[in-house]
DNA sequence: AACTATACTTAGCAATACTAAATACATAGT
DNA sequence: ACTATGTATTTAGTATTGCTAAGTATAGTT
């Protein structure tokens, strides 16, 4: 299967999961990419280049906010990202669109 | 909700949707927008310039062959999209896609 | 010193749903 | 006859977003 299928699926619904992992502690880029790897079984593996820019959006629409860690015993510095209140009303707007596009596909699939 | 987000959710799964419909039966165009409207309770609205570029698309790929009515009684010509063997396949494999697609999406989402 | 893993940044590309307009014909209303 | 409406197809151009690919930087390991 041609991988371009998959990559539009995608589109409209990374920015929804990525919002549904703030929403339980701020997390790191890199990290938010191997939760997500982990928990989707392999299908969501991003590339830095997907990941950064989404965040960037969400920052730019102010639906999370960033700030950078003060790295402690060499560690290395991370930038963490936040939900905002905005972010978690438009997470479960998002999400409730995602019922009602995924109901109506399957209803037509099912004919 | 700004209705970009419903447009991304859109991509990927509105051809799955047309080589279903066009299982059935051959189809022209107008008729599968009306089709995809009512079955959809009005989520999926597809403006021309949406549907008949999948068509070409579709026509191209090999997914579907399409002909010219012999128009009778005044009727008004049009264009009736049938769909291959390989458009055939092509649909089953798109929906295995979806099924996996969406249910780690659920995953995700029921944390 | 070289390599690996971690972590972030950014430039440019590809795919696709969209807006918007044009063309054409049949039929109904005035 | 003229206009508007509904059907039906075509096509030019735009916006969004996930991608590739490369770069920067630091810490720990060999």
């Amino acid at each position: 299967m041609n991988p371009k299928y998959e990559q539009q699926m995608k589109k409209g619904v990374l920015e929804m999961l990525i919002l549904k992992l703030l929403e339980k502690e701020e997390k790191y880029g890199y990290q938010l990419i191997s939760e997500l790897k982990q928990l989707s079984g392999g299908m969501f593996v991003l590339k830095e280049g997907t990941l950064y820019p989404i965040l960037y959006r969400l920052e730019d629409e102010g639906l999370a906010v960033s700030k950078w860690s003060v790295p402690r015993d060499k560690e290395v510095s991370r930038k963490y990202y936040k939900i905002t209140e905005k972010g978690t009303a438009f997470q479960k707007e998002l999400q409730t669109l995602w019922n009602t596009f995924s109901g109506h596909v399957n209803t037509i699939l099912e004919e």
